[in-house]
DNA sequence: GTAAACTTAGACAGTATTGTCTAACACGTC
DNA sequence: GACGTGTTAGACAATACTGTCTAAGTTTAC
């Protein structure tokens, strides 16, 4: 009642964002572990370890060690999925320079979203635990990999109408387009590895060459093999 | 000395196929259970229910649990290079009817090498124990999908030797070849569903058709558009 | 029928892990 | 300086698992 420079949030301040520092150190060390060791694999105490914290800590934000899997997984789909949004809504909205755009779409795809941290924990947890825990990881399919071929089918019918690509089936060219891209990759993640900048920029132009020589309009891909004579 | 029918094998005739179908039926158990619940999930008095078997008969076997492991993993690799070599054998050597032998091939190579029982085991145990036995996965890696793209690439230089195809990168081409069968299954598979027939089949069109528009001659895979003209 | 080999059920020690509890400690507010 | 909240280290019971051992049972070969 005396003195209230912050009102509302001001009896929480600095404890409150040290209880959220704990609390995020504990979901990233929580996330390393599982990612490592799956559920069964994991302690409680390795995680404490990694984090920093005591163990009790951790059984004070989380009751169990199952809600802390839960609370882990639930964050690395949210932050998944922001930055599935965010990519998807740079795709190419015009054809010209179609095969430098859809290039460097496929590029930033296979870097923030395929190959990165969170994209690695998701495919080796859904492996891992998709059987025991569907429901958990249910959002994750249908807001994931889903949602990705999803809207990306319909990014590439607003993108054909112009005449640029020559495209039957868009879910069909959406899931191919998301496979050509990982097509060079694939080697390299099966075992954890992550691939250079260099490695998935050659990747990225392999596929969208490929896609477009199968989807882009002949008149554009075409021309390069006959206008070659005239040189 | 007395009576000697089966000289050399006949001492270890009917025990040796009883041990024999006990190894056999834990093998098989095991390679259920570690597919399940991985490593550490797996406790050996579970293989020991679900293979019918005492807990101790496991332990004369094989001596301890990561050996068990050792070998159910080597069992199963043995069994899918050999299933892979065989399907690879059926890949078609001449350029006639290439749309359709193609889509056999990639339709035997879904069902029988990515989609089948070990497959499936191997891509799960590779993700969750692959960083744990690296030494273990290493032959799966160089004779399993490395393997796999190798041969798929000298194929597709031969047969492209006939002028049907079209590539500058065989290597590329082969693991595209593979991500394209792979595009339309990988939703499926990623929980851990079997496709069935009719999807296989499907999935193999798709590819076939996307693979060939980008690398078939032009002369066989455009007139189709031309000739429906006349009809 | 007998002996050897294999299998089984159960007891067992050793170890690891989960989750609880307690008492001390740190830090900020009043 | 007192108080409340959050943290820590350690002890602790309960549980589960691995790997060994033993004494019995079963199968197979001769």
């Amino acid at each position: 009642m005396r003195n209230r420079a912050t009102p509302a949030k001001g009896t929480t301040g600095h404890t409150q964002r040290g209880q959220c520092a704990k609390r995020l150190s504990i979901l990233e060390a929580a996330a390393d572990v599982f990612c490592r060791q799956g559920f069964a694999g994991a302690s409680i105490d390795e995680i404490a370890a990694e984090a920093c914290v005591s163990r009790q800590t951790i059984y004070n934000h989380y009751r169990e060690k199952e809600t802390l899997f839960v609370a882990v997984v639930d964050d690395v789909i949210n932050r998944a999925n922001a930055m599935l949004f965010s990519v998807l809504s740079s795709f190419p909205e015009r054809a010209d320079n179609l095969e430098g755009d859809l290039t460097a779409f496929s590029f930033r795809l296979s870097k923030n979203c395929v190959c990165n941290h969170d994209g690695k924990f998701l495919r080796k947890l859904v492996q891992t635990e998709g059987e025991h825990y569907p429901h958990l990881f249910e959002s994750f399919r249908q807001q994931g990999p889903g949602k990705l071929t999803n809207a990306l089918s319909a990014l590439l019918a607003r993108l054909s109408q112009s005449g640029a690509l020559v495209i039957d089936d868009f879910d069909v060219a959406a899931r191919q387009f998301v496979a050509l891209g990982n097509a060079d990759l694939q080697l390299l993640t099966l075992f954890g590895a992550t691939p250079t900048d260099e490695q998935l920029e050659s990747a990225a132009r392999n596929a969208v060459r490929t896609f477009l020589r199968a989807y882009g309009r002949p008149a554009l891909t075409e021309p390069p093999q006959l206008t070659v004579i005239g040189v």
